[in-house]
DNA sequence: GATGAAAGAAATCCATT
DNA sequence: AATGGATTTCTTTCATC
């Protein structure tokens, strides 16, 4: 599976903090010359370890000031329980992250807002609506201290 | 601040899906051609809309298994013991996120391991080394369910 | 502000080692 | 697997509307 050699993740590295690195300049970080270099971007693409390339967009400029963690605990916790809730949530663009967690087996959910009030039509409009649910409890960030994609390489 | 027009919300909202869209695709997406749809997106780079470029990388191919939200309490809340944990969490890679929480005004931190040994090495040559630390709480994610960079426009 | 064209730079491919 | 060079494609700038 991840016969990264380290090469591959000097690569990775270099993508994470700068997705749009030239190949030519990418190539004399890692000490290759270009077309073994982008052979390798070309393969860790291919083989789902690059998955994609993204702009990262300011949150605060779309005005989106409310950030929120979100505990959900599920009445029922069967397969077909969790793959109902699993994709609805998958659609909702203010649902950003969501994790099915150890212990309790229910979820954290991270979500964006641009106010109060348009977290509470999330709330009731989406998340409310949703069968199964036991319980929903929100936490609410007052800043956001750090914030990486940047996986440690 | 953010006088976004409805063209720029669209061109953001292809540029956080596809980050290495070529201009001409985007333009046509938004119904430009190449020059002005070039020069909105170096506006929105200057203004720090769009604030960078980034490969994303998988986990499991990186063999990071372990995702662990970690709830920290300081033992005071001064400015300074503020700061000080802050800057340290923001050093450490294994970090992605960190947020200052309401209520109790403590951190919630999101952090990532190889395994359950690297993320105690973590704990322990780490975090618990930081003074001022009232409390700790880890709870380890069973799954990704979403992980999305892609803010609403 | 938008347009189209032109120059410069980069990605991509291929023959060679 | 890596290299250097050739080709194609994109970015970026500029004059014009």
């Amino acid at each position: 599976m991840s016969d990264l050699d380290a090469i591959d993740r000097k690569i990775l590295g270099h993508l994470q903090a700068d997705g749009r690195i030239t190949m030519q300049e990418l190539a004399g970080k890692v000490g290759l010359s270009v077309s073994p270099c982008h052979r390798r971007v070309k393969l860790l693409e291919e083989r789902g370890v690059i998955t994609r390339y993204i702009a990262s967009v300011d949150q605060k400029a779309l005005g989106l000031h409310v950030s929120v963690f979100i505990s959900i605990k599920l009445a029922r916790q069967k397969e077909e329980d969790l793959k109902r809730f699993e994709k609805a949530i998958s659609a909702w663009p203010e649902v950003l992250e969501c994790y099915l967690m150890t212990g309790n087996r229910d979820y954290l959910l991270r979500v964006v807002a641009a106010d109060l009030s348009s977290y509470e039509a999330f709330l009731k409009t989406k998340l409310t609506r949703l069968d199964g649910i036991a319980s929903i409890e929100s936490s609410f960030a007052l800043s956001q201290v750090k914030y990486s994609i940047a996986l440690p390489v």
